[in-house]
DNA sequence: CTCAAAAAGCAACACTAGTTGCAATTAGGG
DNA sequence: CCCTAATTGCAACTAGTGTTGCTTTTTGAG
């Protein structure tokens, strides 16, 4: 008798189709973006989205897990201000593109909807986790003393990027990715960021 | 005969009544908080609000007009680290009280409305503004070469404070303001926030 | 091929936000 | 005090979101 999940078949089919009209819907603003749409543009009916997700937040969140699951390339030139840098240029780029647009909304519904508060958290505190092997490198390399906080030093380099993405609305172009960069490193090169 | 606003009487009444309500549930979270229940709560139809405010982010945006036009006392002790340091300490307490759940509420709503995204841009934008007198004032001392960005670094300094209030739910204590102050001293006396 | 479990479709429904038309109230000048 | 325009209250209505019960289709093991 057969017991258990089904990940054969047309539910696959099914989830596929409802993510990928959902990132093409994206595309064109999230404003707009409701899970009755996504069904439609799917070609699905929006109980089937509804039992699976719960919630348009649940299908952004599952988009947004396939960009956590992709592999991100950690800058390690051998040189602090140039690995920041990169980094800084990279987090630009994911905020101008696709996942940038999955941030936005899913950090926007965040305060009324803890899974979406917990799926943005979770995404990251893992690309920041990762990003601290960048200060790392450089304690190892003995650029920085040991002890200094990598978290707190990535935390301060992205903070102005996400700003701009959340609520000021500027351009977030290379020269201020450059600067920001500069600006961490200036301050992990003062100290500021090693334990008192 | 009688034509143009009224200003005075019920309708005055009707405002403050609706306004210390809204007032009085954001305390207890946004996230329960809606046209009716502020109508409710202030004893008031809900066309009422509606009719005046629009929406529930009018009504949060009057709000935090309100704030708007208190005075802030800008520090000015005669040297940049000690104000910069006082001036994330002011942001801070900002954050943690009433205005901040306002600039969250308001926040998360800009990307689908337009004007509350206005208000909240407004809003950051002037105190931003006056906060760079920090920055002009160790010019005028010759702490700063001339030409430096005041505005970016403002923009620097509260950007951390704000990602932890918008997106990561991590406490906003006082260290944390403070090395975020720290942090920007030391970029702007690197010079990294001078003209190229 | 058969069949039971699982998933998807369908349609009706409940609930909430926001709107509208109309009646009742109120401000404030004459 | 009277009268008109502004404002509020009230109730019905619209639209959109999310739910539920049931039927139909599909999967995959035997």
């Amino acid at each position: 008798m057969p017991v258990g999940q089904r990940p054969g078949g047309r539910s696959t089919r099914v989830r596929a189709a409802v993510l990928t009209a959902a990132r093409g819907l994206l595309a064109d603003g999230y404003a707009e973006l409701t899970v009755e749409r996504i069904a439609q543009a799917a070609g699905v009916n929006k109980t089937s989205v509804y039992r699976r997700w719960t919630d348009l937040e649940g299908v952004l969140g599952d988009l947004l897990s396939q960009y956590a699951s992709e592999v991100v390339p950690i800058p390690d030139t051998g040189d602090l201000g140039t690995d920041l840098e990169e980094l800084a240029l990279l987090i630009r780029r994911g905020m101008t593109g696709e996942p940038g647009e999955l941030i936005t909304a899913l950090a926007t519904s965040a305060p009324r909807n803890p899974r979406a508060a917990q799926v943005v958290r979770g995404f990251l505190t893992e690309r920041f986790r990762l990003a601290e092997a960048v200060v790392d490198h450089a304690i190892a390399r003995g650029e920085l003393p040991r002890g200094t906080d990598a978290g707190a030093a990535i935390e301060a380099l992205g903070a102005p990027l996400f700003l701009r993405l959340l609520v000021v609305d500027e351009p977030i172009d290379e020269e201020f990715a450059r600067r920001t960069a500069a600006a961490t490193t200036a301050a992990l090169r003062a100290g500021v960021f090693e334990p008192r």
